[in-house]
DNA sequence: AACAAGGGTTTAG
DNA sequence: TCATCTAAACCCTTGTT
């Protein structure tokens, strides 16, 4: 008999400026340099975006997201700094062999991403948070040592809360939010840093006078149903008061895109080499996990980088990259027919899966990521 | 009323 | 030319059962 009843301890593992890290590994000579990992388009040579930097260029103003242009000018008086195209392969595998280390610590995982995993060691800890809090040490001990890697480590009730304790002793830090803490922990924080809630959505809850996370707990439910919607709404609310039942679980993946920016912008379909190339790597996916999909999409960014997307759903499922290709150069040429748009970046994504071989067992569809 | 399909928006890393 | 890539969740509209 268990004492905890229906409460959980959850724990959330984020690994600290992953990409970053991952080059400083196989780069001794960069430990302490500003290291900014990009993505270049092609377009031009320093077109494209930063995806991830270390500390020390983030203590210069570098972030996730801004042009690489603008990092080059913001470190321009920094000989040191150090730019580097992005390399997914190498961080996946770095990522497999951690998730299989944290796999190790209890049998109820969820990978979310390639550098965050979530435990449930409701049974590990039975409710004991010292023990909860030695556990998620060890964790960090091992990556540490086992892979060379530093990451932040959030202990709470739910999935929620492990999270954002995560977030906010990084780099490098452990900390447990207990039942009793989860009001005063976000109560005082600025509503942006709850989950779910970007930009937009802390603009609208400016308008609406709620500023920190607590205002947004107590606030009528109506009225954020009314701005927000059905599901939002009443979401938003719980989030804000730390309440978040969502199981730890492994997900299954719904859709496969490819996306690629032209060389130059296009309204026709000069694009057939590009997209082929998409078509076959989300067929290769497919194939290799035993599924088809029974649904075609493709995704237009115009020059103004507004984003169009046009799908059919098919009368049979299909795997093959002929089969994709040709369902995609069909939504593109009615695309093109509506009317004049300039394209910038063209994309295809599969989505209505259905799995290839029906007797085989359950494992190619859970088997969720890359 | 419930559901499917299609398109857009927002968020996250 | 400053402006990537992948995936999920949600919102809205339209049309069908």
């Amino acid at each position: 008999m268990t004492f905890h009843g229906n409460s959980r301890t959850v724990l959330a593992v984020d690994l600290d400026y992953f990409f970053a890290q991952c080059e400083q590994l196989r780069r001794a000579d960069i430990k302490d340099k500003p290291v900014v990992v990009c993505v270049y388009s092609g377009r031009s040579k320093d077109s494209g975006v930063v995806s991830t930097c270390n500390y020390i260029a983030r203590n210069f103003g570098v972030r996730s997201g801004i042009p690489i242009t603008q990092a080059k000018k913001i470190l321009s008086g920094n000989q040191a700094a150090v730019f580097l195209p992005i390399d997914r392969e190498y961080y996946e595998s770095i990522s497999e062999r951690i998730m299989a280390i944290l796999r190790t610590h209890s049998t109820l995982w969820e990978q979310v991403s390639i550098d965050e995993a979530y435990l449930d060691l409701t049974p590990e800890a039975n409710g004991d948070l010292d023990l909860a809090k030695e556990i998620g040490y060890k964790i960090k001990i091992e990556i540490l040592e086992k892979e060379n890697l530093t990451c932040s480590v959030g202990i709470g009730p739910n999935k929620l809360i492990a999270k954002m304790a995560a977030d906010s002793v990084k780099p490098n830090g452990l900390t447990i939010v207990s039942s009793e803490m989860v009001r005063p922990f976000l109560d005082p924080m600025p509503v942006a840093k709850l989950v779910g809630i970007g930009p937009r959505t802390e603009q609208k809850l400016n308008e609406l006078n709620i500023k920190r996370i607590g205002d947004l707990a107590r606030h009528d439910e109506n009225a954020l149903i009314a701005e927000f919607g059905n599901n939002l709404g009443p979401h938003l609310k719980h989030f804000a008061m730390g309440i978040d039942e969502d199981p730890v679980q492994q997900r299954t993946t719904g859709q496969f895109s490819r996306i690629v920016t032209l060389k130059r912008n296009t309204s026709s379909l000069a694009f057939e080499v590009e997209l082929n190339s998409l078509c076959k790597d989300i067929s290769q996916k497919l194939e290799t996990r035993g599924l088809r999909c029974k649904s075609v999409g493709i995704i237009a960014i115009s020059s103004d980088l507004r984003t169009k997307n046009r799908s059919k759903t098919l009368d049979a499922p299909i795997f093959t990259a002929e089969e994709i290709e040709e369902t995609a150069k069909g939504l593109f040429r009615s695309f093109f027919e509506e009317g004049e748009t300039l394209v910038r970046r063209i994309g295809v994504k599969v989505s209505e899966f259905t799995t290839f071989e029906r007797f085989k067992n359950d494992s190619v569809l859970t088997d969720f990521l890359a």
